[in-house]
DNA sequence: TTAGTGTATAAGCATATGCTTATATATTCA
DNA sequence: TGAATATATAAGCATATGCTTATACACTAA
């Protein structure tokens, strides 16, 4: 009893988690998939910081990546050894889902479909 | 409803959470009050540095320190906004509670009594 | 094939982090 | 009072982090 995830690997997830674009990234992604152009959008940040925000998710394989056409679509990777640790903490967190109507309210969604 | 953390603090607690040395303090405290001395041994770790971990838990609350004659104990301050945000991240963790029992064994959690 | 779009990667840089050593402060005890 | 002990703080340094700009790669469509 009390398994508990190991102490290195949840200080490491928790680095990860620690920066808030990658953290809102992580609560966005659980409950839609995104491609990197609505991330550019959301976060209004330069393509090449979203790009290696999501590649330290993907080296830990926290996030999956699944290319369709053009674009890149990034999920949350539930089959994670650690998904439990990493849901649990995204639980306790508010709502991101404003950023994601918003960006349907300009039609910016429709153009990674 | 989902009131939830506020991501930017979030962000914040999980950065403080995010260094294996930390996270192992926190847990540890969660069971047992300890003063600095204690950290040092059980980390293997210099006193500043131990010192430098507090004070950075301290900064944001997350502990509480109490002069004891020459000692300096630290506990989890439970009245923090957040500590049910950080309280299920620590109830995740593995349990810790060798390295206390390792201080009893060597007698060095005397010390601070 | 070529141009345009979406994404990844590389290199560079400013800042943050976590240690180190040295020193200051607080307390106890002789 | 002075020495010993426990802790905090300051300064310095090596490494990590998160951006930037420039460029490469992958796919689509003309």
């Amino acid at each position: 009893m009390n398994a508990g995830i190991n102490t290195k690997q949840a200080a490491q997830i928790l680095k990860l988690l620690a920066d808030p674009t990658r953290l809102t990234m992580m609560k966005l992604l659980k409950s839609h998939e995104c491609c990197v152009c609505e991330f550019v959008e959301i976060f209004k940040m330069s393509q090449p910081a979203i790009s290696q925000h999501l590649r330290k998710l993907r080296d830990l394989e926290l996030v999956r990546e699944e290319r369709r056409g053009q674009w890149i679509f990034y999920s949350i990777n539930q089959e994670h050894k650690d998904y439990p640790f990493v849901e649990n903490i995204l639980k306790q967190l508010a709502d991101q889902g404003e950023s994601i109507k918003e960006l349907e309210a300009k039609g910016l969604r429709i153009c990674c479909e």
